[in-house]
DNA sequence: TTGTAAGCGTTATCAA
DNA sequence: TTGATAACGCTTACAA
């Protein structure tokens, strides 16, 4: 107690002097506690106890041989105000953050947040340095072959298709808009607006409608490719707004929640009630769609629990080399308010 | 080039060995290149990089008796849906993250980030594990004693009395409310409401009213005091809606954004236009703010300039064992549009 | 089951 | 200005 609280280094070897057994003994009570006597095991705990003891993590890093560090490798969009979209995104970039800490608790690695700009232009830091990578939202193939190129375990969470699948991981975008259409059938909706970006420019747009048009075929929804984010949203819906007025089509799914949030005040401006006179879905669940006036009915990437299981998927490959997880994320339904039953048809 | 493509271990011996001096002069170069002479400095750099050498960190972080790590340490009430309004700052974290990042980018530091919570109850991490702390929105004075006893340089940004100032990095709440007032009355508003917490309950509440109340006295202001947060705000404004109905009061403050955005909503919904019919102007800045049909007009506490500035604080603090930096940091108006011109007075 | 001792890759002191 | 060399605190064969 004395020594620990002066501030005196306490080293296994006071631990071990006090407990009367080797140093190593007092290692193996902390690494491998299986392989020591019980009545030792207790004895040299009591000693550590009183000592105030604490294992050194670098000392047994350095021993080890390893880096004791993940890396969460961004690729620096998030905060730009003018790559504008991505910013917002940021507010599920905490979530994430979380979880992964939560995985790693337990171990001797820590989380070191970086970025690829850094690690390209700068080259402030090494790949090297670390046991492993997790590579949020990078998805240009010459940043990712960086990557794969060190040498260094790693887990990533998009759609290249280079990437074996052991290493990745991704949210089911069909089954996200599967889930939109499926709600807004439910709630009794026949003809229905899609708004969308670009489908040929981005892949996880695509496969988003693909889920949709799945239970929506052609002939019941009107498919409008265009700008996304607000502004966009805004953009594609002044083009339909007769057709909703005209109660023709009495439900909008959105590509993104930004978009949706572009449409749901482009409506609010001109006087359309949501849901009363339409039914509005967006995607991503966004903290920001709760602080609407209408909670926005949305789908929930659950971006969070996603990375959680990339980290859980980098571990095992850490360990073993390899890795069983599923790669599959399946997000979930937010009902919200901004979803009601289609009257026109009861 | 070979040896490091094979992936073997190159370390200070190899690239001595290369350079043909002492693994003394390679550790040299890299940590006091003033102290060898420059030729051999030259021949040492030309071995180190024909080398791919890299120095391992852990272990110059282990030879230097450091840990090579600085705490962020959070209170862990972001992402917490239900104590709901601390969520929505989470927002902001992502920002304060991305700049003491940056300030310890030149550094041996890396950054680590953990909460009270497991401090606390899983114990799972040691604050003598770190050559720092920077607390985040820890107010909670058994929460900074923890902190404190460690003995662990920290810095801290709010607002304990018994911190020493040299410990201490604040937003200046009083000037933000100072700045509100003072952009409605240069905007030409004579009668404003102010709305917030209950004062006596939290003190920067209390500041920014006092910076407010300077430039508006007490004839020329309502003060609500209520509950804050989106709700807050819709409770509040509809105790005052005839008031603002009547044309007597032109303008309102809130005490943040999130209250602000309640407001803004209710009045929307009573079709009272903003800022045609009122002004409204929040505080925080929370990027939510920017989605909004008319950008909020409101008061941005720089928060990530603000972290910054308490990382090099920090750093002076645990080089020098002391810090001469200012704590005191004064936010800034962003204008928006949510507040006009008093046409009444016109 | 336990102890001895050789690393792990640095830094820094002390002589030269 | 340089080179030996002793830490730094731990892990882990290997031997006992």
């Amino acid at each position: 107690m004395v020594n620990s609280d002066m501030g005196i280094k306490v080293d296994r070897n006071k631990v071990a002097l006090l407990a009367g057994v080797s140093s190593a003994t007092v290692s193996r009570v902390f690494n491998h506690p299986e392989k020591v006597n019980k009545d030792k095991r207790e004895t040299v705990l009591k000693a550590a106890k009183e000592l105030n003891y604490k294992p050194n993590i670098n000392a047994a890093i350095l021993a080890r041989g390893i880096n004791g560090k993940i890396l969460l490798l961004d690729n620096n969009k998030l905060l730009k105000y003018d790559s504008s979209n991505s910013y917002y995104y940021s507010w599920l970039y905490v979530d994430l953050l979380n979880q992964i800490r939560d995985v790693l608790k337990g171990t001797v690695y820590e989380l070191v947040i970086s970025n690829l700009e850094d690690l390209k232009i700068q080259d402030s830091f090494d790949l090297r340095d670390f046991d492993g990578i997790i590579c949020f939202d990078i998805d240009d193939i010459d940043d990712l072959s960086l990557v794969r190129e060190s040498g260094i375990p790693y887990v990533f969470g998009h759609h290249v298709r280079e990437i074996p699948l052991t290493n990745k991981l991704f949210t089911d975008n069909y089954y996200g808009g599967f889930l939109q259409a499926r709600f807004l059938r439910e709630t009794g909706h026949i003809k229905t607006i899609y708004i969308t970006g670009m489908l040929n420019k981005l892949n996880a747009h695509k496969e988003r409608y693909n889920g949709f048009s799945d239970i929506y075929s052609c002939k019941n929804h009107l498919l409008i490719e265009g700008r996304v984010g607000k502004d966009g949203g805004e953009e594609s819906i002044r083009t339909v707004i007769d057709k909703i007025e005209s109660k023709e089509y009495t439900a909008i799914a959105a590509v993104n929640d930004l978009t949706a949030i572009g449409i749901y005040f482009e409506l609010m401006k001109r006087g359309i009630s949501i849901p009363e006179d339409v039914s509005l879905i967006g995607y991503d669940n966004l903290p920001f769609t709760n602080l609407l006036p209408k909670r926005l009915s949305t789908i929930d990437i659950k971006i969070g629990q996603l990375y959680k299981q990339s980290a859980i998927n980098l571990l095992s490959i850490i360990r073993n080399g390899t890795n069983e997880m599923p790669g599959n994320f399946k997000p979930s339904l937010i009902r919200g308010q901004t979803v009601s039953r289609n009257k026109e048809i009861l």
